[in-house]
DNA sequence: AATATAAGCAACCGCCTCTTG
DNA sequence: ACAAGAGGCGGTTGCTTATAT
């Protein structure tokens, strides 16, 4: 049943790629094309595992791949894009053409996280922390509104819609998200 | 100059969905 | 219809480099 083993996994190679294998995989898919990754590391006379071969080639030599540092105009797509999204890297790289979903996920946890975090933002809900607000804050809403605070923080990062409306209302009530395992098939 | 700590990033791991036989 | 592998994805780890003391 079923389809014939990936790959044996002995004795294949791990960690970091040398220039000798990315230039095993770059000259075989330039000629083959990046079909089939069961087959892709014995034909092309590779060590590895057909999902490291992916990996290195969709993260790191795939030719229309944009490197170097992210603009103003990139990092508040994905901002905004996170807002709407959550942690679909995918579905964000789709949006940033030449950026891979691996380095959004990088940039998003080693900068943008850490920016929202320093502003007083919650990175998954684009919500003000509760737990830095005051708790007149919380239950006087005339005082603090997801409206005036969007506009602060869309001033601030100079963003012109930084949240998605539809689910930037403030709730007062946290809905976290359904675990896997109780969403039906 | 040496050491400690923080930041950045490539790559791996494990889970989930899709595809195939 | 079902079982099992392939491919894809998000989370995490661990190595390297930069910065602070």
């Amino acid at each position: 049943m079923g389809r014939t083993p990936c790959c044996d996994k002995n004795g294949l190679k791990k960690g970091p790629w040398t220039t000798e294998e990315d230039q095993k995989l770059i000259d075989y898919i330039q000629k083959n094309g990046s079909g089939n990754w069961r087959i892709l590391p014995k034909n092309a006379g590779l060590q590895r595992c057909g999902k490291s071969c992916r990996l290195r080639w969709t993260n790191y030599l795939r030719p229309d791949i944009k490197r170097g540092k992210f603009s103003l105009e990139e990092e508040e797509t994905i901002i905004h894009l996170h807002s709407i999204l959550g942690n679909k890297w995918s579905a964000i790289a789709v949006r940033l053409p030449g950026r891979t979903d691996n380095e959004i996920k990088n940039y998003w946890n080693t900068h943008i996280r850490k920016k929202l975090l320093r502003m007083g933002i919650d990175p998954i809900t684009h919500r003000p922390r509760l737990d830095l607000l005051d708790l007149n804050s919380i239950f006087n809403p005339s005082l603090y509104n997801s409206t005036q605070w969007n506009n602060n923080l869309s001033r601030l990062l100079g963003v012109q819609s930084l949240v998605n409306p539809e689910i930037s209302q403030f709730p007062l009530i946290f809905s976290p998200p359904k675990p896997k395992f109780l969403i039906a098939k």
